[in-house]
DNA sequence: GGACTGACCATTTTT
DNA sequence: TGGTCAGTCC
């Protein structure tokens, strides 16, 4: 549930007056060089701008944007300006703001394309048959709606699952196909009734007056189908269009974009084909692909010039997307020195894989690696799958490196769980003012601005928290009636549970069912009778679920301040893991590949699933994956993986053949099995399944059997054995010093870079087991962690 | 209602 | 292997 302000949309006053602006120096332009400016000057009718990786596609972007005010072409609320995520929509306000050295107001059209269409939809809500005050359903809410459905259609929910068919009709929802307008092919979907399902599900959400995020287009789209006079009237107000990212437009955006664009034609589309990579969720490279035939005569500049990664880097990306076919082409340079190849490295597992990266982010960091030091946040590691990322996150644990998981849990990103979060966060500090303004009228308590601008002028007089200001004002009968009455609640209640979290007595868990019973919080959501209520209340005892791990709710609040905030995350330095999805759009001056195995990047279900088509897309993959590194790049695999608790052989990615080796540095894996790749051991332990699928696909490898057969395989052995020894890296001083290791007993208080301090309960050999107090226990190697007097002498 | 058990299954993710 | 889910038992 969102909800969006109705703001100037519409309304002529704006802070820019085209007149006033047209007199305006452009001094930005000169900060472009010829494509930017091309692509920026070129101002009316269609462009599509093909901004390869490390461009300055949003600086092209932003800068024309600020361009079409600066000349008076148009209004800020005369130009959409569509983005795919809050955070793109967020960085490009910004900017363009910047570049005009104020803040824009009134770009209420600047916004990805949910957030617009919310807009449009509320305006003429009635003509698609909602209510302009609908509800949003998150995914959870729309696969519970699904799965009532199916259960009231007595369908075996085990062999249908709701999830199934909430992917089935986001599917076709993505391709614009309302439940008329599934084309007869899909009749057989979800054992025939699909087709019908979608239609009962399109009536519920109807009589529940609520939209699921594939509605907000398709309605809005079937809105401007069906009523011509309404669709002209946005085609008359947004004078000028830009589309950033147009590569993972689907159908349902591209027919919504096209329509409007069919007047004026001034539609800047933005993209890079190249990195395409959300076909799976219904985006089309054919649109990007097919630009110019939709809109004739447009202009394509290309943005090649590459502000990001040195020659090395950029020469093994063109080597790997080379091999796709249908590209609209472009040719990357740079101007930045040579600096190193990427490297590539094969390991004997997946933890040693783990190891090593570990050792070299550390190397890295500590500046012994014979090359600047690296900051740990100037690291990242991508996977393919985020199932990847365990074995980084235990070894990064035993080790203390600092690390950050992006793109994990979204669960405490919800509202009820942000809300009793601040619950939660009161009882522990009655002075955290954020919680206090986030909960002080949640549930209702008839606390509006007023009384809570009266709250904040006490607070800031008396140079107290909110809480305590509240206390005063109540004192002061500076407050009257319900809100009152309520506030007085509140407050003593805040008292109460700090109180309880202050005497350590009884279970956290109890306290914290208590502080939802007595905040209301609970109550508010049990009486709320929109459909997503029953979900936040389930969330809500998930969240209490989650305190079982901790023992107290400090511990669980510290928890999760670190995987919650990821920009405010500034507790020093950590090296970032993420999918290679999330990587896109970010750079880092030293990326880690780790995975390039076949089957598992690519992705054997890409491949199985989507044939060619899927190939393609896991290759724009390595393409993005590669490009996202500024100095050094690291590509590696293991022979030997775990999967599913089963061990698994792989054969190095059909990607690292297609690396051009002038670029490629091997690095043999150090120790293990001395130098070389240990090809014995690699065979030895490849099992018959796995050499038969690597070798049966699409792509030309050497026959099935015979692993040393394939040309990557050879060309591996010929690096290695060109460059075969590997630099030792002893001594890393990151570490602490050894002598200190032997040092501890039990009973011994001793600090851990991340579970902070403890008490040694046990040694066996190198390994600790200690009682942490904020993590509980855990087996440490002793070498982590310190007596808890030297804590200040942790690295990092 | 909550604790336990066995079956099942297992990319990528924003809105 | 391990997380989720539904069914079962107290």
């Amino acid at each position: 549930m969102s909800s969006f302000d109705e703001d100037d949309a519409f309304e002529n006053a704006v802070p820019l007056s085209a007149q006033a602006m047209a007199a305006r120096p452009a001094p930005y332009l000169d900060d472009l060089n010829p494509a930017q400016r091309r692509a920026v000057e070129a101002l009316d009718g269609p462009v599509l701008m093909l901004a390869g990786a490390g461009t300055g596609k949003t600086k092209a972007l932003t800068t024309r944007i600020a361009h079409l005010l600066n000349t008076g072409r148009a209004r800020p609320n005369e130009i959409l300006s569509v983005t795919f995520t809050n955070k793109a929509a967020r960085e490009m306000k910004e900017r363009v703001g910047r570049l005009l050295g104020q803040t824009v107001e009134g770009m209420p059209w600047l916004g990805t394309f949910h957030a617009i269409c919310v807009k449009l939809l509320r305006r003429h809500a009635e003509l698609v048959g909602l209510k302009s005050n609908f509800t949003i359903l998150d995914t959870d809410d729309q696969i519970r709606l699904l799965k009532q459905l199916i259960v009231a259609e007595n369908i075996d929910e085990k062999r249908w699952p709701a999830r199934q068919l909430s992917g089935l009709i986001d599917h076709w929802k993505n391709r614009a196909w309302t439940p008329d307008k599934v084309p007869a092919s899909e009749a057989s979907a979800f054992n025939h009734r699909g087709t019908e399902l979608y239609d009962y599900y399109q009536q519920r959400l109807k009589a529940l007056n609520a939209v699921d995020f594939g509605d907000l287009l398709l309605h809005v789209l079937t809105i401007f189908q069906e009523h011509e006079d309404v669709l002209a009237q946005y085609q008359r107000w947004f004078r000028y269009i830009l589309v950033d990212e147009y590569q993972d437009t689907n159908v349902a955006q591209y027919l919504w974009l096209r329509l409007l664009a069919q007047g004026h034609r001034n539609i800047c589309c933005v993209g890079d084909d190249d990195q395409s990579i959300y076909g799976w969720r219904g985006a089309e490279v054919g649109n990007i692909l097919r630009f110019e035939k939709d809109f004739p005569g447009a202009e394509v500049v290309r943005l090649e010039q590459n502000y990001r990664s040195t020659p090395h880097i950029l020469g093994a990306a063109s080597g790997v997307i080379d091999a796709n076919q249908g590209r609209l082409g472009k040719e990357l340079f740079t101007d930045l020195p040579e600096g190193e190849k990427v490297r590539l490295i094969g390991h004997w597992d997946g933890e040693e894989e783990a190891r090593w990266i570990g050792e070299e982010i550390e190397a890295m960091a500590g500046g012994t690696r014979g090359m600047r030091r690296v900051g740990l946040d100037e690291m990242a590691i991508l996977v393919r799958a985020s199932h990847q990322m365990r074995a980084f996150e235990d070894r990064f644990l035993t080790i203390g490196l600092p690390y950050r998981v992006i793109g994990g849990p979204r669960f405490y990103e919800r509202m009820e769980i942000r809300d009793a979060m601040a619950y939660f966060r009161l009882a522990v500090s009655p002075d955290d003012d954020l919680a206090f303004e986030r909960v002080v009228n949640t549930p209702k308590r008839g606390l509006g601005d007023k009384a809570q601008q009266k709250i904040q002028v006490m607070a800031r007089s008396q140079g107290v928290s909110l809480a305590d200001g509240a206390r005063l004002l109540l004192q002061d009968k500076g407050l009257t009636g319900k809100g009152a009455t309520e506030l007085r609640i509140l407050v003593d209640a805040i008292a109460r549970w700090n109180d309880a979290v202050r005497a350590g007595e009884g279970s956290h868990i109890e306290l914290a069912e208590t502080i939802l019973e007595e905040s209301g919080y609970t109550a508010h959501w049990q009486n709320d009778k929109t459909p997503e209520a029953p979900g936040r209340l389930e969330n809500l005892k998930e969240l209490v679920k989650a305190l079982e791990q901790f023992e107290n709710l400090q511990g669980f609040l510290e928890h999760v301040a670190l995987i919650m905030d990821r920009d405010s995350d500034d507790d020093g330095a950590k090296v970032s893991i993420m999918t290679l999805h999330g990587a896109k759009g970010l750079e880092f001056p030293a990326v880690f590949l780790p995975g390039w195995e076949d089957g598992l990047f690519p992705s054997q279900r890409s491949m199985d699933e989507s044939g060619l088509k899927g190939l393609e897309e896991e290759r724009r993959l390595a393409y993005v994956g590669i490009t996202r590194a500024e100095e050094i790049c690291t590509i590696s695999f293991a022979a030997n993986r775990r999967v599913f608790g089963q061990w698994q052989s792989a054969l190095p990615s059909r990607f690292i053949d297609e690396l051009p080796s002038r670029h490629v540095e091997v690095l043999t894996p150090p120790g293990l099995y001395g130098g070389g790749y240990g090809a014995a051991g690699m065979a030895a332990s490849a099992s018959p399944k796995m050499q038969q699928e690597a070798g049966s696909d699409l792509h030309e490898r050497a026959a099935s059997s015979n692993v040393y057969n394939s040309p990557g395989w050879r060309r591996l052995q010929a690096r290695s054995a060109e460059r075969p020894v590997s630099q030792p890296r002893e001594n890393r001083n990151m570490v602490i010093d050894a002598t200190a290791v032997s040092s501890f007993s039990e009973g011994d208080r001793v600090f851990h870079r991340k579970f902070g301090y403890g008490e040694v309960q046990g040694v066996e050999g190198d390994k600790l087991d200690i009682a942490f107090e904020k993590s509980g226990n855990k087996k440490v190697v002793a070498k982590f962690v310190v007596d808890a007097a030297n804590a200040d002498d942790v690295p990092f």
